[in-house]
DNA sequence: ATGACCGATTGCATCGGA
């Protein structure tokens, strides 16, 4: 089973790479961020025609997330849990029948959460994006328990380690490299999860986003901020993991490209 | 960080993004 994440920077202008890249890659379960459109506007037809099934949780402009699977749900649960007043759509989550028992996926578009700093505190972008990974946290280890395979999947606007970016002293003080963001990353992975390109590659300079400024693709300036995070159970499925670096050059391009993970699931 | 960015919005500039 081929499952996929892919912050596409909005659904509608995007259709076009999208669709083509889900007849080239037959991913079975697509986890999107940024789909930027209220559910009305969500382009269902030409994704379903293809063969999916779809949950969506969108808003007006911003944020947006979306499940796309060949197999239908089980169960699709809306908004991360925690704070009933956050009204952004950054996380949704479904289960889906595997071969041997359910799987369990989210996709998750973590708050970028600059700038950092206002006047001489942590601005309230930055408390929030802290705030929403703690809630993130929390959500992960309740689903612990479960012991099955879960993916959390998304554009987590987390640079791991230096080795993730280009320039590590640029981007230094930034809210994906920050002490703080690294600290709450690893706390939900200490819960027991697994970064799936940790694991199986691990080499530097592998990213997954580049700036539209700046000329960043064409001379190589990402990072690495796409991830497949496992539970135990999905960690020990998985095979092989890809970032689809080539999806950056077509027409139109998102800033980001997919990141597949194939599992015996 | 930013060569000459991109997308959404009742828009003709501003905001958010990373």
């Amino acid at each position: 089973m081929k499952i996929a994440t892919w912050n596409v920077n909005s659904i509608n202008a995007r259709l076009h790479a999208v669709t083509k890249w889900l007849k080239t890659a037959n991913p079975d379960i697509v986890c999107l961020q940024e789909t930027k459109t209220i559910d009305e506007a969500f382009p269902r037809e030409e994704i379903e025609s293809l063969g999916y099934n779809l949950a969506i949780h969108g808003q007006k402009s911003y944020n947006g997330v979306a499940i796309l699977s060949k197999r239908p749900f089980e169960e699709v649960i809306s908004g991360l849990p925690g704070d009933d007043n956050d009204e952004q759509a950054r996380y949704l989550e479904a289960v889906i029948m595997g071969d041997n028992g359910p799987v369990r996926v989210a996709t998750i578009y973590l708050p970028n959460g600059n700038p950092v700093i206002h006047g001489e505190a942590f601005s309230q972008k930055y408390l929030y994006k802290l705030t929403w990974m703690a809630r993130l946290k929390a959500r992960a280890q309740s689903l612990l328990p479960f012991e099955e395979p879960l993916i959390l999947a998304g554009d987590y606007n987390v640079i791991p380690e230096a080795k993730d970016t280009h320039d590590p002293i640029g981007w230094e003080g930034d809210a994906a490299f920050r002490p703080e963001t690294h600290k709450a990353f690893r706390e939900i992975l200490n819960l027991g999860f697994t970064e799936a390109f940790e694991m199986l590659d691990g080499r530097a300079e592998q990213y997954t986003f580049w700036d539209y400024q700046g000329g960043a693709w064409p001379r190589n300036k990402g990072i690495r901020i796409d991830h497949l995070v496992l539970s135990p159970q999905a960690a020990d499925r998985i095979r092989g993991l890809t970032i689809d670096r080539d999806v950056r050059e077509g027409v139109k391009p998102s800033d980001h490209v997919p990141v597949i993970g194939v599992f015996d699931l």
